[in-house]
Parts: C-alpha cells; structure tokens; sequence
RNA sequence: GGCUGGAUGGCAGAGUGGUUAUGCAGCGGACUGCAACUCCGUGUACGCCGGUUCGAUUCCGACUCCAGCCUCCA
C-alpha cells in the first residue's frame, strides 16, 4: 500500500508498527448539525481505505470519532433550549443514517470525547508533569515552546507564526501559540470536575486520548481535512509525543475540500450541501461514487451534472449485471487484481474505475455462460470494495431510476399498445406521433425483440 | 504577508523524461421503418517564461491564476 504521506509530502509504502495490523484513525464529525458534502468526502474516502488496508492486513483497527463536547453543540443546545446531549444523539444518529446510504462501513470504534473524561484528565496531567502544559487562570495550556520539532506537519516555523497578528492573545498565556489544553465552564455549560476545577477540554486534546487509549502511542495512519493540518494535527503531534515520549503517527493523509458550483461552501452564502438531501436526488452510490471520482487530495467541485455523470455510470454497470441476473456468481472470486492494486497506489480510483469499466465490458462480451458468469464475480467483488454496491444489482438500479409510479403507468401502457398496433399497420407518422404523446407523459418506448419496453424519460433502463 | 497544494483535450479525470489513459459529449459507420439500446471507428491536450536534457506535459527556477491554512471548519 502506498500513500501521500502530508509529513514527508511524497507517496510512501505505507509502515506500520506491526505486520500483520494497522491502525487508522481519522477525525470525524462534531455534531451538531446534518453531516454536508464536505463531510461525507473524508468519510467515504477513509471508509475506502479502510477497505483496501482489510484486503492486505490480518487487523486493521479503525476508529472515527464524535466530537460531542463544542461550544456550537452548546449553542445548539442553548437555541433549542435542550440539553446537548439531546443535540449530540439526534446529529450522531442522523450521521449514521447519512453514512449507511453512502456505503461507508461502521468503522471498529466510535469513541466519543463524553465517554473519556478520566483519559483526557489523565493526558493533561502528564503533560503539566512532564513539563509541557501549565495551569493558568483555571485554563490548562500547552507550552508549544517546550515541544521544538512545532510545525513539523504544516510546514510552518513557530517565528513565523506571528499569532498575536491577527487574533488578540489571551492574556493568562506566557506565548501567543500556547493552545488550551482545558478550559473552565460557567455553570450553565456542560463541564467536567478536574483538578483545575469543574471545566472542558479544548478540542485538540481529545482525539489524541482516544487514539492513546484504543489504538495506541503510535498509531499508523490519520486522516482528515487537509484544514485540520494546522492547528489541529500539529497540536495532537506535540501533545501525543510529548506525553508519550513515542512517534505519533506514521502517516498522516488528508482529503481535499469540496466546492460547490466552483465557490466555497459556507453558511453565509447559503449553498452548504447536506448529504441527507442530495441522498433525494440519487441513490448513496451515485453520491458515493461522485466524491470519489476526483482523487482525495485534489480539489473536488460538486454539481449536479457530475451527480448525474456518475448516476449513468452505475445505470450502464448495473445493467449490465443485471443482464445476467440468473447466472450464479462465485462469491469466492477476489476484486480484481489490477483494480486493487490501483487502489493500493495511493487510492487510485481514476484507474480502478477505468479498470471496472473494462470488466463490465468484459462482461458485455462474454461468448458463453461460464464467460459470462466469472466476469460478473469479477465486477461484483471489484464493485463491492469500491462500496458501489450494497445491494442486489435489481435493487440498487431500480433505486437509480425515477420512480415509475409517479407516471400516469396505465395510460403509458395504452398508448404504447396503441402506436405497437400503428407500427404494425406501419403506419410510422402515427407511431411516431405516439411516441412523442408518450415523451410528454415521461415516457420513453423503445423496440426490442421481444417487443415495446418502456422507461422513464432520461434514464432508459430497459425494465418492462 | 507567511505556509501548503494545484493548473492536462468541449467537460470530467489519470498518468508518464521519448511509445501521449479512460469516461461523457461530438463526429462517421453498422444495426433500426425512424429512433433508442448495443457495437465499430474517430480526438497528439498538458497555464506562461526560462533552464537541465539528444528529447519535458513529466525534473529545476521565476511568473500568472486558483484553492486551503495562519481564527471555528471535512
């Protein structure tokens, strides 16, 4: 396997602790809202990851945290005049429905920051020990002067950081780039008994007590948005190898934003993309496989038209699966090799699609049923580690194809009895005329052997 | 201002020091009453200017533009 590591800024063979396991470990969601295209990105991503590290690793530990202690899930909570964890478990629920659809696997953890309060506490108090963080004015900050490999992820010098510039300094920190490790709670905010009083940690220090606590010292692989480089993963660096004394992680990957009709996504212009609608206009696997046609550390600009690129990809596939739908597959077959190992350079999806394409070709081609029946394990098996597929081939087309019942079906069908008996009389003017009445009603016939089928206007699917 | 990335044919999007993916759209053809579907054929593009090289889209440098970060953010 081999990665862009953002560490070294090259592609590397991935190294982990141990041979035969690796751990992955990416930033998940802080709930407080409905997950957003920009969130499913890194998700699905890493989920793909996590699935080509299963083909070569006896134990891949993967945890994806909730951040559900944050001054905007208290805001929320403040609005709905709710307790936050009323906020945190309808967004935590509403995350998982979102991932299903998208065919994100459920990682092996889902560590949340409420659930290690005692871990937390117990890093912030080695890291006072051992020299590196300080308690002052009820705060608990991180001395980021006592830590002198600071930047190395982001690239930056701590001189340059001029951190007083542009944000005023808090006056209990002794340098401007000392980051809070815990912070105190006013009575009415959620909070925590600690030996620096009742308070809250601050948002870095979690993800690295949970890592230290499920996955280890050293952890293999982290991931996340290439925003959290800084301040967010140079800050778990400093603190985790601070406390531990240990390397903190091997390799560290980040996905590329997502931009919407080529502008940022943000509130303020109001075209923030959230999963649970687009999952109206198309099924998860269109969705998925639109966030994963660009490369993960390129910029990805979403539309509908590349919505509705990948939606007639998956028609084109799954038909052709469906063409064979009596052949029985051998659920032994492996994905295929070069598709795989396409992934294995770096999440190649480019190539692995393109590789997918050829064998639903294959399978297009097949002279005869045992032709027939080893491509299509091929395309299942390949399909299925890409996670395009998480239903049967029937099920997942009919759910890419408008909805049948929202036409006028009865009379659909008459009037394409009606230009079948015109056709037969060859009267061409009226059948055509016909199969124009049938455009304006959604409809779309086309002539086969074994007669008119019909389909719902834009999407032919071939069903009768 | 500082730190990271990026710029590929109409669109999407890989990749490579020389043989220049792939998909969609387009065009030509087969098939069809006409279509649709399918199949066959068809496209020398790599931001700009220099440098290294026998040869650069690919390596190096400057420039332009774009994105992210430096403040919460996937």
């Amino acid at each position: 396997m081999q990665l862009f590591n953002t560490l070294t800024r090259r592609r590397e063979t991935l190294r982990t602790e141990r041979p035969d396991r690796v751990t992955l470990y990416v930033c998940g969601p802080t709930v407080y809202n409905y997950a957003h295209i920009g969130n499913a990105r890194p998700a699905v991503v890493f989920d793909l990851l996590a699935r080509v590290l299963r083909q070569d690793y006896a134990q891949v530990v993967y945890a994806r945290n909730f951040t559900d202690v944050d001054d905007k899930i208290n805001a929320a909570a403040a609005d709905a005049g709710v307790p936050i964890r009323t906020i945190t478990e309808r967004y935590i629920d509403a995350y998982h429905e979102d991932m299903r659809a998208l065919g994100v696997l459920p990682p092996d953890l889902e560590p949340r920051v409420t659930e290690h309060m005692p871990e937390i506490i117990a890093l912030i108090e080695t890291l006072i020990e051992r020299g590196h963080a300080y308690e002052a004015e009820g705060h608990v900050l991180f001395q980021v002067g006592s830590f002198a490999e600071y930047g190395q992820l982001s690239g930056r010098r701590p001189e340059e950081m001029l951190a007083g510039a542009r944000v005023e300094v808090a006056p209990y920190k002794r340098d401007p780039l000392d980051f809070v490790l815990w912070k105190p709670s006013a009575p009415e905010q959620p909070g925590w008994e600690s030996p620096w009083g009742r308070g809250r940690p601050g948002w870095h220090v979690e993800c690295t007590a949970m890592i230290g606590e499920h996955l280890g010292h050293t952890i293999d692989i982290h991931g996340g948005g290439q925003d959290l480089i800084f301040p967010h993963h140079e800050n778990e660096i400093a603190q985790g190898t601070c406390a531990h004394g240990a390397r903190y992680c091997h390799t560290w990957v980040h996905n590329s934003f997502v931009t919407v009709d080529g502008q940022k996504m943000s509130k303020s212009l109001g075209n923030v993309l959230l999963v649970r609608d687009l999952l109206d206009q198309a099924p998860g696997e269109a969705v998925r496989l639109a966030l994963l046609a660009t490369h993960y550390r390129r910029p990805l600009d979403w539309n509908s038209e590349r919505l509705m690129r990948a939606r007639r990809t998956l028609i084109d596939h799954y038909r052709a699966l469906c063409e064979v739908e009596g052949l029985e597959a051998d659920p032994e077959t492996p994905p295929d090799a070069e598709l795989t190992a396409a992934l294995r350079r770096d999440l190649n999806v480019a190539e692995a699609l393109t590789r997918l394409q050829r064998l639903v070709d294959d399978l297009k081609a097949a002279a005869d049923d045992a032709g027939r029946a080893r491509a299509k394990s091929a395309v299942l098996a390949s399909a299925r580690l890409l996670g395009l597929l998480q239903q049967p081939p029937a099920e997942a087309l009919a759910a890419l194809s408008p909805r049948r019942s929202d036409l006028p079906v009865a009379r659909i069908e008459a009037l394409v009895a009606e230009r079948e008996s015109a056709r037969r009389q060859r009267d061409f003017a009226r059948a055509d005329a016909l199969r124009d009445a049938l455009a304006e009603l959604g409809a779309e016939v086309r002539d086969t052997p074994e007669g008119p089928r019909w389909a719902p206007l834009t999407l032919a699917t071939g069903s009768a």
